[in-house]
DNA sequence: ACGACTGTTCAAGAAAATTTGAACAAACTG
DNA sequence: CAGTTTGTTCAAATTTTCTTGAACAGTCGT
C-alpha cells in the first residue's frame, strides 16, 4: 500500500531503481515497432504497460517515458485502435487507466490482417491496372514495340502471381496455420 | 534495331506508350518497399529494371523515373549492395549497365537474413541486459518492490522467449523450410 | 449549474529525411 | 597525355514528419 501511494505522489525525482531497465526494454521494442512501420512511441508505451502489474494512467505514462501528454494521447489512442491497449476504469477514480493486451500473437495477427493484406491488395490492383493499360495500347504498336510490351506483360503477371501467393501466406499466418515459404519460390519457377 | 536506337536518342519527349503502365507498377512496388523500410526509389528502380528485357544505363533510369543522377546513383548503389541489381558491361560501351535480380524469393531471403535477424538479436540482447539490471538491483529492495521487480522479470523473459521463437521462424524462412506460426502462440501460453 | 480536473485536437516550431546541383574522381578515347 | 564522358560524394535546401504547448471539450462532484 505505502509503495503504491508513494508511486503516485512522487513527481519525477527519485525514480524507482528498475526504471532504467524498463526504459531499455521499452526502447528495444520501440525500435522494433518503428522498423515495422509504427510510431516508435507506440512500442514504448505498450511495453511500459506490459511490464506493469497494474493498469496505468496517462500521467504515469508521460512521466515514465518523458513524453508530453499530447504525445501520449496520440500514440495511446492509436494503440487502442489497434487493440494493443485497453482502457479500463477504476471504481472511484476519475482518470482513465490503461492496460496492455498481453498476447503478442494476437496483436501480430491483427496487424497482418488489417494492414499487410491491404498493402498487398493495393499492389495487386496496381499490377492489374498496368496490365490492362498494356493490353489497351498493344493494338497500335509495331512488332518491335509489341515484343517489348509482351515482355512487360509476362513480368507483370509474375509479380501478380507472387503477390497473390504472398497474400495467401499471410492469410494462413493470420489463421494460425502452418505455412510453406517455398510456395513463393515455386511461384516464379518458369523463367 | 530502329526502335532500340530511337530509344537511346529520344531525350524525354515522346515517351513510349507503355511508360505509364511501367511507372504505375514501379510506384506500387516503391510503396511496398518503402513500407518495408527501404527507400521508395529502390523499389522503383528495381521494378523498371525488372520490366526491361535488357540492362539499362543510369541515364535511361533517371530519365524514366525523372530522378537526378545522384539519386539514381545512391539508390542503385544500395540495390547493388543488397544484391537486388547487378552491374553488367556491354562489349564496346563505356557506361555501366544494370539488370535486376529476377528471383524475388532470393531477395526476400537475403533481406530477412541480413536485416531482420539482426534486428531481433538486438532486441534479445536488450532484454537480457534489462534482466541483468533487475537482478542486480533486487537485493537492496523491500518486499513490495521485490514483487514488482519479479513481475517485470517474468514479463521480460516472456518477451525474450517470443523473440527467440521469432528468430527461429525467420531462420526457417531463410532456409526455405515450412514454418508453423503457432509456435509463437505457444511461446506465451502460460500466463 | 459551476468549477476543477482529464483528455483530445490543432497549429506552430523543431527535427529528421530526402533531393539536388555542383564539385570531385575515375576511366576511356583520340 | 589532354579532353571528354561517366559515376560518386558532399553540403545546402527543400520537404516531410514529429513534437509540443495551448486552446478546446467533456465529465464528474459538489
Amino acid at each position: 500500500m505505502s509503495t503504491a501511494a508513494a508511486k503516485q505522489e512522487e513527481p519525477n525525482d527519485s525514480q524507482p531503481l528498475w526504471r532504467e531497465a524498463e526504459l531499455q526494454a521499452a526502447d528495444a521494442i520501440g525500435r522494433l515497432m518503428e522498423f515495422w512501420g509504427f510510431r516508435r512511441h507506440m512500442g514504448r508505451l505498450w511495453t511500459v504497460l506490459y511490464l506493469s502489474p497494474e493498469p496505468m494512467t496517462t500521467a504515469e505514462l508521460s512521466d515514465t517515458l518523458r513524453l508530453s501528454s499530447s504525445a501520449v494521447s496520440l500514440s495511446l489512442g492509436e494503440l487502442v485502435r489497434w487493440g494493443a491497449v485497453r482502457k479500463t476504469w477504476r471504481p472511484g477514480e476519475r482518470k482513465d487507466f490503461y492496460e496492455a493486451e498481453n498476447s503478442v500473437w494476437k496483436l501480430l495477427r491483427r496487424v497482418y490482417e488489417r494492414r499487410e493484406l491491404n498493402l498487398i491488395k493495393e499492389a495487386v490492383d496496381a499490377f492489374a491496372e498496368a496490365q490492362a493499360r498494356l493490353e489497351a495500347a498493344r493494338p497500335g504498336l509495331g512488332p518491335e514495340e509489341r515484343r517489348r510490351v509482351d515482355f512487360m506483360r509476362k513480368r507483370l503477371s509474375r509479380l501478380s502471381a507472387l503477390s497473390k501467393v504472398g497474400e495467401r501466406l499471410v492469410r494462413l499466418i493470420v489463421a494460425g496455420r502452418p505455412i510453406n515459404p517455398t510456395d513463393l519460390q515455386s511461384a516464379e519457377e518458369e523463367d
